[in-house]
DNA sequence: CTGAAAGCGCTTACAG
DNA sequence: CTGAAAGCGCTTACAG
């Protein structure tokens, strides 16, 4: 491999001068022609490793991903790429498969290969996660999660829940069953459920057990969470299912299908997620778009912003937009 | 930021003892908990950077997409990744946004970052490129594409596509019209497009300009093509649309469905891709599932293989599956 | 405008 | 089993 000092000396003068060229440092210009010649005939490329060694900075950033394969995540990622990109950042990619362990590893992992700042998309909230995260001391952006202490952008899932509930009231329907995930994720799990529960209370409708499933995410689990309430509702039920994925939501309305229900009329079905999927299924699915893509956008310019400068913790809540389609 | 000098100190020894124990060399007990005791302590984490440096090796991998928002790229990366993860590696990734030129700046880019080796996912092949590759001198794998004197995986285009064909004309059908994309993409452009053109040659079925249309790989182009093809074609319609993609094919049958045409009876559709909305849609779409996420796996395979120890260039085809489902 | 020197944080022969 | 020394490829005061 040639290095700088290769170059340097084909160039006939200090490693100094050559790396004053090229990061754009004064220069005769005779010298500066010179070098760049010899630049280019050897296709010399710089360590970046010598580099990032000596100044601290990777040009790297790291983000944290609790599942790469799915729609969300990708937009995200996509999101976050398209600006650092321009900046001439890379991404360090790691993927958590849902594993709470693995979000700390990984940040001690990315805090050692000196990226430049970290972007963490947790499925969980708790002490020891927002401990490592400070002793990390890098810039540091949470997305979908509010953190303590740390930056966060942050869907509004509470009330985009409630939207949906009220959105459904005002279709005529009284009896509105939900599909959830686990509480231990703060932000799907519980503040979905809670726009849930209370926008049904608010309009004193009645919250049933037999109404409530809890799923994993995946399609497969929405179909399953469909099935146990059409099964344990007998007698009364529901006239709309709100699941807190579209993914659920469509593996729930595939169910329903099978079992011969008609959408919406038997039976009305909401979402959130705004998957490509939720459009171009058939009847479309109604759902909350989260422009996960912006997210994405916003959480890199804060974190460029952060590396420029500390800033103080701040906290930004992202906007949703209902998406009314057939399914309702 | 604690560095190995200061473990050495606070633990009584020299830096060389302390890099031992934590690389797994010989110690006493005695010394070897002195110096985990501090390392404990002080949550000291070893600088990769100066490591890579020393060592030449990085423990990253690169990885090339040329759209990173993608279902068959995030498939690859999650196959990937759950390989490479295993052995202690991480992904910097990339995105060229389908520009050729970042293609070739992003294997430059990845080399000065000294990553380990690097996964391409190409979307042409072009003497620049493979000079690039094979002056960056690096274990170096191409997914999807058949890059010369570079190991590739490919899928076997030509033959799904025929496959296509001749499950369609055991289906009676004999007028089969076609969404491909541009040349310049090998695999997905010429492959694919001559596996239909041979075909239906093989079979003396009429190959006929209005029934050949040119998207870009969106489904909004799969929605044109169509509308392209039944406008030029009236008088003698289709009777069945292959696309070379499932989003362009899904994109065709939302036009169809707008139209009117019940699908399959009045037009058959196929696509390549066993896309997740492919088996939601309905009618379901027959596709060819090219399994992305074993590729992935067996690119991350191939590549820390390589970078064990130098190997002959050798070319791998993935093998396919056809699914026929409703939409035929 | 240019260069000699120091140093970033590691690892690895080499010697003991 | 352990340590002193050299070196990986850069950048950056400092001096001229």
């Amino acid at each position: 491999m040639t290095t700088i000092n290769d170059i340097a000396k084909m160039a006939n003068v200090s490693r100094t001068t050559v790396s004053r060229v090229l990061n754009n440092g004064y220069a005769s210009e005779d010298v500066r022609k010179r070098i760049m010649r010899v630049v280019e005939e050897t296709g010399y490329i710089p360590s970046l490793s010598a580099k990032s060694l000596r100044t601290k900075k990777s040009g790297v950033i790291g983000v944290i991903l609790p599942k790469i394969s799915t729609e969300t995540a990708s937009r995200v990622v996509s999101g976050i790429n398209e600006v650092v990109a321009k900046k001439d950042f890379q991404i360090l990619l790691t993927d958590t498969e849902l594993d709470k362990q693995k979000e700390i590893d990984y940040i001690r992992l990315l805090q050692s290969r000196h990226v430049d700042g970290i972007i963490l998309l947790a499925t969980n909230v708790n002490k020891q996660l927002t401990d490592t995260i400070e002793a990390a001391g890098l810039p540091f952006i949470s997305l979908g999660q509010d953190l303590p202490g740390v930056t966060s952008i942050v869907y509004d899932d509470y009330h985009a829940a409630s939207d949906v509930i009220n959105m459904l009231v005002s279709h005529n329907h009284q009896k509105i069953a939900f599909i959830g995930v686990g509480e231990e994720d703060p932000s799907v799990g519980k503040l979905r459920r809670m726009g849930y529960l209370d926008t049904l209370t608010k309009y004193n409708l009645s919250i049933k057990e037999e109404w409530m499933a809890e799923g994993d995410f995946s399609i497969e689990s929405g179909y399953e969470c469909a099935k146990k309430i059409i099964k344990n509702s007998e007698g009364e039920l529901p006239s709309a299912i709100f699941a807190v994925t579209d993914r659920m939501a469509i593996g729930a309305m595939e169910y329903l299908r099978e079992q011969g229900f008609n959408i919406p009329d038997d039976i009305a079905v909401a979402g959130i997620g705004a998957s490509t999927m939720s459009k171009h299924i058939s009847p479309s699915l109604t759902t909350v778009d989260y422009f996960n893509k912006e997210a994405g956008e916003k959480a890199a310019q804060l974190l460029l912003a952060q590396m420029k400068k500390k800033k103080e913790k701040e906290k930004f809540i992202q906007t949703y937009r209902l998406i009314i389609r057939d399914s309702v």
